[in-house]
DNA sequence: TCACGTGCCTAAAGGTTATAGGTGCAAACC
DNA sequence: GGTTTGCACCTATAACCTTTAGGCACGTGA
């Protein structure tokens, strides 16, 4: 029984793509060792347990997500880079709908602290240079914009879009289309009469 | 070894409060068991499956929403009903972070064309007639909105937004604001140039 | 009072997570 | 070249969850 190289990197990969193939929640370890040819304890060699599993594919798909989202900005700016960086979420979740759903683990503050949930995070305030906004509007529209990708993409991936007349990719261009008419004319604060 | 007086409707309430205990994904039928006291095999007179248990806790949780989101939007039009339906989703969410979760459960079409969700569609179409819109905007505005709701509930929820300066209150008071000046002034079609 | 249905039980099989401890290969060291 | 040592993967085991099959007994209706 010569050695299969396991190691945590190939594991998280692998199980990538096994959360692509049945869905993230169907990733377990014995299906991984299954698809490696290895009993289930030999994984417990490279990895601690099955969420530590789960939470290193979720860090892998936000770094993977985090580096397309920061070539397509890179060089853009306003509605234009606005629609790339948002076409990387949806794009990325209809490619790697397993992936994308690691990516919604919950983490632990400290590990979320050390993802590239921070580059997410960065790239969207970037986006803002675009428009005319301070703080706290910026902090808001940041928010606006995570709420709406997030929502968006996982309504759609979650079949919540289907069956209805317009086409959900036209839908989508309208969106981008409302969210940059938004930022280049964001509503002051309320009047609070 | 009285009868306990299980139902599909007992199991799927104390399924709900388990939720909102434990999360929905640590509701199993042994757990339902043991909170009733019973044998983990009694539990399949009344339920076809885990799965079956599952659904049900969703649609319950679809039914409980929408009940208090038609009763929220009753006699309010514009801004109001807005925020009022927007409201509704997320004091359910913080309430009952389980029963939100279970509401997210993937339903197979037939399914979810027979559950509450169509009326969660109706009552967000209803808010537009406070705006004024034609079809196809009014679809995708519709879209825009529940995507909002979801995308910043969820995110709200997994501890997202949290450790960062202006508070969720306020970022969410804003982004309402931010929604009705996107619907009294939704932008044209795209020039298409 | 008896028969019957049904509500909950025991038993059992199969899958997943996790830990403990063993075996053999290969490189390192002398 | 032989020994040592580390590591990759294994077997064994235990606990928990799901699901099915079949049994007992209690309450209800005849």
């Amino acid at each position: 029984m010569g050695r299969v190289g396991l190691s945590a990197e190939r594991l998280t990969r692998a199980g990538a793509e096994l959360a692509d193939e049945v869905g993230f929640e169907a990733v377990t370890a014995s299906a991984l060792a299954r698809r490696f040819g290895v009993k289930v304890a030999s994984l417990y060699s490279h990895v601690r347990s099955s969420q530590d599993l789960r939470t290193r594919i979720a860090l892998f798909a936000l770094e993977e997500m985090a580096d397309r989202a920061g070539e397509a900005v890179a060089g853009r700016s306003g509605r234009d880079a606005l629609a790339a960086l948002a076409n990387v979420y949806r794009d990325y979740a209809r490619e790697h709908p397993g992936r994308y759903a690691a990516a919604q683990l919950r983490l632990d503050p400290a590990t979320a602290a050390a993802s590239a949930g921070v580059r997410h995070a960065r790239l969207t305030r970037a986006i803002l240079r675009g428009y005319d906004l301070d703080e706290p509007d910026q902090t808001h529209a940041v928010r606006l914009l995570g709420s709406v990708f997030h929502g968006y993409v996982s309504l759609e991936l979650g079949g919540g879009f289907s069956h209805s007349a317009p086409d959900t990719d036209t839908t989508w261009a309208r969106t981008l289309d409302a969210l940059d008419a938004l930022l280049r004319n964001w509503p002051a604060p309320p009047p609070t009469t």
